[in-house]
DNA sequence: ATAGGTGCAAACAGTTTGCATGTAT
DNA sequence: ATACATGCAAACTGTTTGCACCTAT
């Protein structure tokens, strides 16, 4: 049976209250605050059990790693800024989730990354 | 200067002549046919010198990694085949390059993949 | 009491780098 | 001749695993 224990919670916690995807360094430097010695495998270990247990969603960011967020279950796409490297969720852009693409391709679901830069950063800029 | 050594001349027509993506170790199987000596290290190089020439483009895959393709100028996107894990490069979907998203993001470019079964692997199944 | 979890260190996979040797110019 | 490229091994980064110790049940 499984057991809830303090570094759980608190993993869990902290993705759930950062608003946007955190990746495994994220989640351990937020966590450490609170639990100084939790360690980096435990963060993993945890994040492939909440994984499994559908309660976190994997988001890939090319050349910047794996970010992970709470499950939602509304199709969006996510957002990397250019300049502060933060990652954003996106709703938008209906899309049909089953679809057949040229070339007799059945896509069963897919992802899609903007990159560009963030209103604050775009902002900052000016 | 830069040298045209045997090297980087298969290494180059390696990933011009295969008619999808490849990853470094697609590329160094390949290459060895010809070059039995060929080390990791220098595909990787190449493929490096190969992107900023612009010959090269990545395309990176959630959970598989890093494929290289020779640069097409049409926008375009990835499909990824759950069954025989190739990657396919899709002709499709118009979408303006620079657009504005919900949250005032502007996006510079997007990468869209998607993930389902190709023609070939749903045959056999059937 | 004990099954299951943790922290640490070692192992791994993918990628990069240092260096002595090789080669295109 | 020499600047640049290669192959090999070592280093590095991100992630996983083995194991002795710890803790929720």
């Amino acid at each position: 049976m499984e057991r809830k224990t303090k570094q759980r919670q608190i993993i869990e916690s902290v993705i759930q209250q950062e608003g946007r995807p955190l990746n495994p360094l994220e989640i351990l430097a937020c966590a450490k605050l609170i639990l100084p010695r939790l360690g980096i495998a435990t963060v993993y270990r945890t994040i492939r059990l909440l994984e499994s247990e559908g309660k976190l969603t994997a988001v890939s960011i090319p050349n910047k790693g794996v970010y992970y967020e709470p499950t939602r279950n509304v199709h969006h796409h996510h957002f990397h800024c250019r300049v502060c490297h933060k990652i954003f969720e996106i709703d938008c852009c209906t899309e049909d989730e089953t679809q057949e693409l040229p070339g007799g391709f059945l896509a069963e679901n897919h992802e899609v990354i903007y990159h560009g830069v963030c209103k604050n950063c775009h902002n900052i800029k000016k």
